[in-house]
DNA sequence: CTGTTAGCGCCTTCAT
DNA sequence: ATGAAGGCGCTAACAG
């Protein structure tokens, strides 16, 4: 680092020293074709001067910001987190920033962000949202999906949830689960966790499976009282799929309540492969959602559909098992 | 929604409709005042052609996107995506965007990072690094430090690591714990999470409590022989303070396999306040840092820098306990 | 209080 | 292959 400077260098003062115009500057930090010796007398200026691009004029002139916009319920969620972390590295890598913005959910913020993010020329959005939201994207501006499917116009990326749902059930079952029940969530705005239930119970009606299935409104405040209603009718069961981890995790706290102990009782697998860390070990037993390969794919169509190729309407990647102590070895 | 305008309406556009000349529709832009007959011409006209303002045009012009950076090692752990979450939501209630950067501990990483976000013409930068980093600071863009002291010109701030320290061994105390342990890991960067355990070992000094110390040089990749070490010199042990969370959970999987179980053979309490969610509960009992008033705080020191309003060097938040399953009931 | 105007740094024709 | 010049949308300084 050699001395700061205090006014900013532009190109016409890396033009200037080079002996050459302006244009040609431009050009070369483009990639455009440069005659060799010019090429050098610009490099040499440009070191001379410390000269950085300002990357606000070039978003100003080009209306290209080189940044995608991620939207989803919030960052404070390992799901989320693991996905934005591959998400960001995938575009940090292609020189692309990220603007992150957390909506809870909240379909008035998610609009809000749409507005600010439209405003500052952000190039793309990948968006996780959960709330109905599709009629405020504007057609022009790129946007791809996560888990949910909106119009034709919008590519989306999801794994396999029904896939996930099969496996489960049977992943119980080749681990001696006789009575099988599913629990997750339900809102009025459908999305694709709703198909790993779908999954689950066509492959317990496929195998003829005695099974289960409890669903409860969202949002849920209070994760006690359905349960217990449905234990009442069936307090039977041996094996338990959750929509997720973290409800996972709940339920096994509600059901130590009612004197059910894991592994002693029941098995359970949850989905999503939620863990805390990339070294660490997923908290339950569960179906892996692909979260890395899902970012690559969605920054690979965000950043096709801002170079106006035309792209695959949809992506689905498969999910696999691990174990992690709430499902008996085999 | 109307339809969809082809081509983005200008400020030139407003003004013409509005019959006033374009100075006057920045100035009410900026809320700068204005006679509220042309106010409300204005606002028509704003209203009639759907007119936003260009925030990248802006961001050039001024050299101001409302835009900070956050600089992280990984988004990928919990403790991480809750702070970011709440720095995001204070930033978002202010106008102001947020890059989310994952440095990945990697310093190279991290200064084209910072290259990158001061070409971008960011606003400040709150960084979390855990390499040294601080040379690449000019001294003229904002910056905020978390958990890491660098040179007099940055303000930092962090939660009571020291006091923490001191807590946990007095709840350990408290619950009946005979023989403490500390154990944490130790890397060439110091930085404030070293006072955790400083903070340990000054209550046990200050209270005559029998306690050992084990520090594992970072990058840490096998925690068993180390401990296996320490074990045959402290077997005696009953209380456990680790420097982090997962790091606790980690122990409390090392300790299993050599026969050690939590509650019926020692306690342990970790650091940090890791959840997986607002709403559930904490992994491990826990010193709680308050993550969210940290990134209020950072927040509140950033924006400030950027206005050019003198500073605090730095603020320290207290700590607070919390029981979790890994420590008795009083 | 308001209209007019000069750029901000860069990209992009248009000639050359 | 390159230099010259216009203009992107906005803000701020200047005149009125």
């Amino acid at each position: 680092m050699e001395g700061s400077q205090q006014m900013s260098v532009t190109m016409k003062d890396v033009a200037a020293l080079a002996g050459v115009g302006v244009g040609t500057v431009s050009r070369m930090i483009n990639g455009v074709a440069v005659k060799d010796v010019t090429r050098r007398k610009v490099e040499a200026a440009i070191k001379a001067l410390d000269y950085e691009p300002d990357a606000a004029a070039r978003a100003f002139k080009t209306n290209h910001s080189q940044t995608i916009a991620l939207i989803l319920p919030t960052i404070w969620h390992p799901f989320f987190s693991e996905f934005a972390y591959h998400v960001e590295e995938s575009l940090s890598e292609r020189g692309y920033k990220l603007y992150l913005c957390n909506a809870d959910g909240d379909p008035e913020k998610e609009h809000d962000y749409i507005q600010m993010v439209k405003q500052s020329k952000v190039d793309g959005i990948i968006g996780i949202t959960y709330s109905d939201i599709d009629k405020f994207i504007s057609s022009n501006l790129p946007f791809v999906s996560i888990d949910r499917h909106f119009s034709e116009e919008v590519s989306y990326v999801t794994a396999d949830n029904f896939g996930g749902g099969e496996l489960a059930a049977e992943e119980l079952q080749k681990r001696g689960c006789q009575k099988l029940i599913y629990i997750g969530g339900i809102n009025p705005y459908p999305n694709e966790t709703t198909l790993r239930g779908d999954g689950f119970e066509a492959y317990c009606r496929a195998k003829g499976i005695d099974f289960d299935i409890l669903r409860i409104p969202e949002p849920i405040s209070d994760l006690t009282t359905p349960i217990a209603d449905f234990l009442t009718k069936n307090a039977d069961f041996d094996g338990v799929f959750c929509v997720n981890d973290a409800m996972g995790m709940d339920v096994m706290t509600v059901f130590k309540k009612f004197g059910k102990e894991v592994l002693r009782d029941y098995q359970l697998i949850g989905f999503d492969g939620t863990r805390i860390d990339s070294s660490r070990n997923y908290l339950v037993s569960t179906i892996v959602q692909p979260k890395k390969e899902m970012a690559e794919a969605a920054v690979a169509l965000i950043l096709k559909k801002v170079a106006g190729i035309e792209t695959e309407k949809r992506v689905i990647l498969p999910v696999f098992f691990e174990s992690a102590g709430t499902t008996k070895d085999m």
